[in-house]
RNA sequence: GCCGGAGUAGCUCAGCUGGUAGAGCAGCCGCCUUGUAAGCGGCAGGUCGCCGGUUCGAAUCCGGCCUCCGGCUCCA
């Protein structure tokens, strides 16, 4: 038979080849380096037979400074497998789940036998344990049985995951056969592919232990996650780890602290204090959207914080949202702090006759929300429980939804655009818990597809993860380490227009219902100068910066002409600082520069010639 | 909310298996009057997260709670 190789040449081979083989045939140094093959994209192991006719590349570790990630995946892969190897030998009767690579590494999930509890204390023993099984380098034995034999044989193990595992298989997707994996002493029901040995595993280390839910589900058994992860060398891995260090030093939770930026306060867990350098951040962001939304007809407005509970069960937030809103009792009646701004928005729009002359209707609304966040996922500005909105709901036509849907992705764009921002973008489809048809939402979700496709946007799709009202499209950001946060959001609802009866005249003097359109670009402001915070590490443009010049006097005498050159630069509206403490100049430069001000003057007897 | 870890001075952290708390930086005072990544000296600063228990004695051991960190679930 005859395969493809990637520069197009075709290489003849005996019928029942593998991957293996081919790789033989094209030289010993291939042979010898080979971790697995990928055919027509899709990475198999090597001791799989190739078919006539089909595109083969040898898949190996990285040369000449040409990584494939596919390479690393696999091996990476292979290290779970060789993690779950060395906790079974030292925690006997530990049952094993899922153990995948991902994005930086790996992990596998365990359930740790009663009353053993492994701790990150624990990793250097595991590490031990896995680097025996690397020397030795175990060949990776692909073997492929019926489910009933698979099941008899972890049944037997008391492996209760993996029994679910073929169980679901068998009746989700009626598989016959199942594909197991054995390294060493250790086998596992795995759909590889996997390298030839774990030789190749190279350079690892375990990095930290989780808890996570199995299969996802909250109301399942916690696991034991121990995350790690792999390269082919050590100095990758070293790299990696530095990586991640200086990763660390972007923190926003530090650089806050830093930069005077703001303050979390146990007083009010998930609620910043903002100091008054991130104030200032705040105030240049809350211009800016100010500016843009003036700029494309919005009309800004301000609706209360605390409303009688009435309202929000008119809206359906009490139904659906009760557990994130906080409440009091306030003159024997109940009331509660607004979770989002909508409601409050659509008793203006309300409060008028409105003809279909008069649409769309843009409100803005830097709007402050409170939402009561499990305690567990509060995390520096990123995920707080108090926040302020870059909000606007536009009441609108059904005909207008799509240019108006366009125009605020747009709007997004060009923001996101002067930080330098490339968004990813996900459509969120309907979650299990809502209101409204099954029509209403076919339509909803139609239109925003509809909308990003016109515009050519590559995006992703999150199903059932839309909000209780409506499908919604998010713009996600990556923070320091890698965490992907959503900042805008655009949100389709023709719930809210039918619970609070809103309604505008046609061209035919007949009453008709408009769609309601949320958006928020920035998403929170919180959020988003916490992102912004990390991407820049602390150093943000100058017309962002808390403080855009310092002035340095050298010495007492030039404390007079040093406040005066800030005076004129402060008339000019620049934001500036006279450093006079009795410091040395050196230090004055030096602090000036760790603090991130863009600019720092020299007051002095005369020009100074930097020497030499 | 769930799992694991951690809370010692404003910050970063020492403090072995119980005997009553330390450093650096920051702060304050003084000296120095300075030329591009930390001048010098001194002083002050802590109900060791909170509550309870064990003990002659608890930062240290035990329990509960709070908060933070890493994840999971969930969300801007």
């Amino acid at each position: 038979m005859r395969v493809t190789l990637p520069d197009g040449t075709s290489l003849e081979l005996q019928d029942g080849a593998t991957g293996a083989d081919a790789a033989a045939a094209i030289g010993p140094g291939l042979a010898r380096a080979a971790l697995a093959v990928r055919v027509d994209g899709q990475v198999r192991d090597l001791s799989a037979p190739l078919a006539e006719g089909e595109r083969v590349e040898i898949v190996t570790p990285p040369r000449d400074g040409q990584p494939d990630p596919d390479a690393l995946w696999l091996i990476r892969h292979d290290a779970a497998h060789v993690l779950a190897t060395a906790v079974l030998e030292l925690y006997p009767g530990t049952k094993i789940s899922i153990g995948p690579p991902i994005e930086g590494g790996f992990y596998y999930d365990f359930e740790f036998p009663a009353g053993v509890t492994v701790s990150e204390d624990d990793l250097p023993r595991i590490e031990e344990r896995m680097r025996e099984h690397v020397r030795a380098a175990e060949p990776f034995v692909r073997e492929d049985v019926t489910a009933g034999e698979a099941l008899e044989r972890f049944v037997r193990e008391g492996q209760d995951y993996k029994v679910e595992l073929i169980e679901d298989l068998v009746r989700d997707q009626g598989v016959e056969t199942v594909s197991l994996y054995t390294n060493g002493p250790f086998t596992d029901l795995c759909r590889g592919p996997h390298g030839p040995s774990t030789k190749d595993v190279g350079a690892f280390r375990l990095q930290s232990v989780a808890g996570a839910y199995w299969r996802g589900d909250a109301s399942r058994q916690m696991l034991t996650r121990i995350y790690g992860t792999a390269f082919f060398s050590q100095e990758e891995l070293e790299a990696h780890m530095r990586a991640l260090e200086e990763a660390r030093a972007r923190d926003h939770r530090r650089l806050g602290r830093e930069l005077g930026l703001f303050l979390l306060s146990d007083y009010a867990p998930g609620a910043p204090f903002w100091l008054p350098h991130g104030m200032v951040l705040f105030n240049e962001l809350t211009r800016l959207v100010r500016e843009e939304n003036a700029k494309r007809g919005y009309q800004e407005v301000r609706t209360p914080v605390l409303t009688g509970v009435e309202l929000w069960r008119q809206s359906g937030h009490w139904d659906k949202y009760k557990d994130h809103m906080y409440f009091t009792e306030v003159d024997d009646r109940l009331v509660g702090l607004k979770p989002m701004n909508c409601p409050g928005h659509t008793q203006i729009y309300a409060a008028e006759r409105r003809s279909y002359r008069d649409l769309p209707i843009r409100y803005s609304e830097a709007g402050l929300v409170h939402r009561h966040e499990p305690s567990g996922v509060l995390h520096g500005l990123l995920r707080v429980r108090a926040f302020t909105q870059d909000d606007a709901h536009i009441f609108c036509t059904e005909e207008q939804i799509e240019d108006e849907v366009v125009g605020c992705l747009e709007m997004g764009f060009g923001i996101y655009d002067l930080f330098g921002f490339e968004p990813a973008l996900e459509l969120s489809t309907r979650p299990d818990n809502r209101l409204g048809s099954d029509e209403m939402w076919d339509h909803a979700e139609g239109a925003l597809r509809q909308a990003m496709e016109r515009r050519g946007l590559q995006f992703d799709v999150g199903e059932g993860e839309g909000t209780f009202y409506g499908p919604k499209i998010d713009l996600h950001m990556r923070d320091s380490i890698g965490r992907s946060w959503q900042l805008g959001t655009v949100q389709l609802d023709y719930q809210m227009p039918e619970r609070f009866g809103l309604e505008y005249t046609g061209p035919d003097d007949e009453p008709h219902r408009p769609v309601m359109i949320h958006r928020a670009l920035l998403g929170s402001f919180e959020r988003f100068i916490g992102i912004l915070t990390e991407h820049y590490a602390g150093e943000f443009p100058v017309w962002l910066a808390p403080v855009q010049a310092v002035v340095v006097p050298i010495a007492d005498r030039h404390l007079e002409y040093a406040r005066e050159v800030a005076e004129t630069l402060r008339a000019a509206g620049a934001r500036v600082e006279v450093d006079e403490r009795a410091e040395s100049t050196r230090r004055k430069i030096r602090d000036a520069e760790l603090r991130n001000r863009r600019a720092s003057g020299v007051a002095q007897d005369r020009r100074y010639t930097r020497p030499r």
